[in-house]
DNA sequence: CACCAGGTCCGTT
DNA sequence: AACGGACATGGT
């Protein structure tokens, strides 16, 4: 096991896996112990230090999915040029980075998040696992890798509703079904081709799978946010997007969590 | 009981 | 093109 310390300022263990872009994690005395895919780590921020803890070897894949690379002060200060509501979100979720999460994983994810609540996405995500993925470890903790496409597809639509998907269980029954049988989940690809895929959840995959920061998924906060703190009229969830996408271009992603985070939270 | 949650599909204007 | 109801499920 391997220990890295970076900068907290701009990268902070409770709000960049508590703002809602992925919910495999167990929050816990001191930290977070994350889950992406079949790999896990353990975050902790400490005043202005975020160590990440992993096996030597899962180093480089969490550095690239914590988007390490990137400066984030520079997003930061952009959302402090826009003011108002922005620039207080922002204030909040400072450290804040967008995850660079499995394709896969993402779209299953996001299949259940529609009409649905984030503790009940997390709940079901883990019964998934828990049954389908296999046993790993990480230390003394035990974990489940999430399970393959080819894994999921042998499931069948009861199993699905059992762990809480409700109506969503053929969502994922035949999106398993197709990436079992080699369609792919990749940039450029019209992921609505996806049944139960629609505008919102193609642009949260775009953005937590492909960090594509153009992409500005509106769902019911954002929605509040648009008209409350924008003052906008449109009622059409593709039209408040566009209305953000054009607004804050390549930074659309990173402010929609800035806040999505703030909304949830009450900041503003 | 009604309304909400990181919406989408489908049938009707 | 636009609108509205249905869809599971648990929480407030």
């Amino acid at each position: 096991m391997t220990e890295r310390s970076y900068p907290s300022e701009y990268f902070d263990a409770k709000s960049s896996v508590e703002c809602g872009q992925m919910f495999r994690y167990r929050a816990e005395e001191g930290g977070y112990f994350l889950i992406a895919g079949d790999k896990a780590c353990f975050l902790r921020t400490e005043g202005d230090t975020t160590v990440l803890k992993a096996e030597e070897s899962a180093i480089w894949f969490f550095e690239e999915y914590f988007d390490l690379g990137r400066d984030y002060g520079a997003i930061y200060l952009a959302a402090q040029r826009e003011g108002g509501a922005l620039a207080r979100a922002a204030e909040a979720g400072k450290g804040i980075r967008i995850f660079r999460q499995p394709p896969f994983e993402t779209l299953v994810t996001f299949l259940l998040s529609q009409n649905n609540n984030i503790p009940r996405i997390r709940a079901a995500t883990e019964k998934i696992c828990a049954t389908l993925g296999e046993r790993r470890a990480f230390g003394e903790r035990k974990y489940f890798a999430f399970p393959s496409a080819g894994r999921m597809a042998e499931a069948d639509e009861a199993f699905y509703r059992s762990v809480g998907a409700g109506y969503r269980a053929p969502y994922l029954l035949r999106a398993a079904k197709s990436v079992a049988s080699g369609e792919k989940v990749c940039e450029g690809t019209d992921l609505t081709c996806f049944y139960g895929v629609g505008k919102k959840v193609a642009d949260c995959i775009s953005l937590f799978a492909f960090h594509r920061t153009r992409a500005f998924p509106v769902d019911t906060w954002l929605e509040k946010v648009y008209r409350e703190e924008y003052g906008g009229k449109e009622r059409d969830r593709g039209k408040i997007a566009a209305f953000f996408e054009e607004k804050f271009g390549e930074n659309a992603g990173y402010f929609q969590q800035y806040l999505f985070y703030a909304k949830r939270s009450g900041v503003i």
